[in-house]
DNA sequence: GCTTGACACATAGATAAACTATGCATAGAC
DNA sequence: GTCTATGCATAGTTTATCTATGTGTCAAGC
């Protein structure tokens, strides 16, 4: 662990919370993440397309090829009710998480 | 993920914190965190024990055979200075990163 | 024209953490 | 005697994240 830049087993519930703020291709996802956490927390490349992969495979996002804003093509994924559902589900069980941890500590 | 017991990336931490409040043997440690969390939290034995493994290997612990308040052989595990240190590490790693993700939310 | 940096995707392979399943053994209660 | 709680440990599987690598485009600067 020690020097991750993810707290790992949130990286799923983080895509899918940006992509509920509209759709979002990969590389913005990413930017997205680092830029709301001020920086401090980072989206390897290695994690963020098997996750969306992963994201994808269980229907919970759908994509689609498009040209980005600086005219590359890029892959836009879209929340799908299901994955609003998921987001929702992941969402709970981290912040019972967190607040079980803190009580221990 | 999902269904875990455990938020992944934290367990290294709660048992060294348990440990900070006084020597115990693994059982007891997962029985504290558990009870501590009200329940929330629950630590498997197959995660528990290559844990303590790992962190006794890293030095943050010792190790000594004892009798246990029930009379049986049981190791109990006490933090070293370097123990204390990294969890020092952790915590302030662990809350870098949910104050990340509160952020981001 | 060439290079560099930001943009954009993807996969292979390594590493590590956590889980399931299993085994051993003792004490106390019933 | 058998069940439950206590206690340790490892083997094997699964899954997530990381490192490293590869492809290709576009814009800016030289």
């Amino acid at each position: 662990m020690a020097a991750s830049e993810l707290l790992p087993g949130t990286l799923d519930m983080l895509i899918l919370d940006t992509l509920q703020r509209g759709s979002l291709h990969g590389y913005g996802i990413a930017r997205q993440i680092q830029r709301r956490s001020e920086e401090a927390l980072r989206v390897e490349e290695g994690s963020l397309y098997p996750a969306l992969q992963r994201i994808l495979l269980n229907g919970w996002v759908t994509a689609e090829w498009k040209l980005s804003e600086t005219k590359r093509r890029a892959r836009y994924y879209r929340l799908t009710a299901a994955g609003r559902k998921q987001l929702g589900i992941e969402v709970s069980a981290y912040e019972r998480m967190v607040a079980a941890i803190a009580r221990v500590l």
